[in-house]
DNA sequence: AAAAATACTTACCCACCAGTATGATCGGGC
DNA sequence: GCCCGATCATACTGGTGGGTAAGTATTTTT
């Protein structure tokens, strides 16, 4: 392959975000971990522009600028790769737990703090991986792993909810049919980010917030909107 | 749509929903259409428990009870089995969008109405296919049509949000951001409704409207709960 | 300097799977 | 009885991609 090798003096390259950390590896950077990282953060990339089954241990090696048995040097196999980019994504979320447990305010305003990081989490470059990562593709151990961390997440969410009914802050609901329905649509944040980068995660994250806690229907103002018949009827035509 | 087919006096096994019309073929049931359906919708089956990449067409012969050829005989290739569960879902939308066109109520009725149908499509056999189905792993052509399909979707979703805020119906927002959350938390659907059939389809779309029209905030009774500090400040420990 | 650990490479294996060539079987029309 | 076309099976190919064996160069340790 490449072969470079020995650069010393040119390969000025200060620090390409999306560089190969080989590059420069002559000089220092013995670090074990970076490099592990690196292989990471290759294989989210990758995994994320063709999706985890299209794309092969070879592509990333080459985005590397290395071959295949390197990557295996510094990982065990595929899906433990998809593993760590999971891990990575859903660590930022469980931090926004932990940060958001011990403040004293309504408990909406801590989902809201809550759904923002979630948010921007997937809307991040290990987004892809934390939201598609299927157990379906994971040996059973590792399924099982994932399933755990994220019904700790949507559990987290749940409680949040359920604080929220009783303290008020949250109009009465059922907090599992709404914790699906606030993380789906967050989540399908990582099917369109890709494409549509018009807004930052950040923005998205507080504009989707925005129309969860106010919902759809005006408030205040208008208050009746023609409370017009129909309603249960567009029936016959649909049932297949 | 169903296969069945007069069942004379041998093969009396009443009908199974997933089972396959080769078993009595041997009377008659010449008729192809019906034989195509099973073979799509045993796909859609076989898609729907493993994932696409991960259900050989060996996998869906076997559940027919036929060897892959005979799959071959009727489909010509494993990507357009996909296509054909993805339509088959997706036109079911369509529909609900030409049922309610010519409503003469709100525009957040109608969008209620469109919801509830995608909701139950998503929830339905070809909901995993309709959402999961990627442009990564189709060809350019197939891949096209299908980005088509689904952008016709969501700009349907945008003009009625679009006509319900003019009239009033809807509370002002933008029309874009806001029809990503609503599609993204019906398509997740699909993600965890394999594993939690607790509730109808149906009942999961009305209590999905019900949330997005509300909101989370309160409303008329409470109207201030507590307009706390903090709001912007759990940062630092978040940049990763 | 020799030995050992580190960090890669080249070259390979092999299981799996989409897709196909070929041919058997069966029903119906003549 | 016989051909014909529709329907299906047996048996194969070709390519891809996960994973590995074994060797090489470089640095560190003793």
């Amino acid at each position: 392959m490449n072969s470079r090798r020995s650069n010393p003096p040119p390969a000025g390259k200060t620090l390409v975000p999306g560089a190969s950390p080989w590059r420069a590896s002559r000089e220092r950077l013995r670090d074990r971990e970076v490099k592990r990282d690196a292989v990471i953060r290759a294989a989210a990339r990758e995994f994320n522009r063709k999706g985890y089954h299209n794309t092969s241990l070879d592509d990333i090696a080459a985005r590397l600028e290395v071959t295949k048995p390197t990557v295996y040097y510094y990982v065990t196999s595929k899906e433990q790769l998809l593993f760590e980019c999971f891990v990575a994504g859903v660590e930022q979320i469980r931090i926004a737990f932990r940060d958001v447990r011990h403040l004293a305010v309504p408990a909406r305003e801590r989902l809201n703090a809550v759904l923002r990081h979630y948010g921007e989490a997937v809307a991040s470059e290990f987004g892809w991986c934390m939201v598609r990562a299927e157990d379906q593709d994971l040996s059973p151990a590792m399924s099982r792993h994932i399933k755990s961390l994220k019904s700790e997440i949507d559990h987290g969410i749940r409680r949040l909810i359920r604080e929220g009914v009783q303290d008020g802050s949250i109009q009465p609901c059922d907090p599992k049919i709404t914790a699906f329905a606030l993380a789906g649509a967050l989540n399908w944040i990582a099917h369109w980010y890709r494409e549509d980068r018009s807004l930052t995660g950040a923005q998205i994250a507080e504009a989707f917030v925005a129309v969860f806690e106010g919902g759809l229907r005006p408030r205040g103002s208008a208050p009746r909107v023609a409370r017009a018949p129909l309603r249960r009827r567009a029936r016959g035509a649909m049932a297949r």
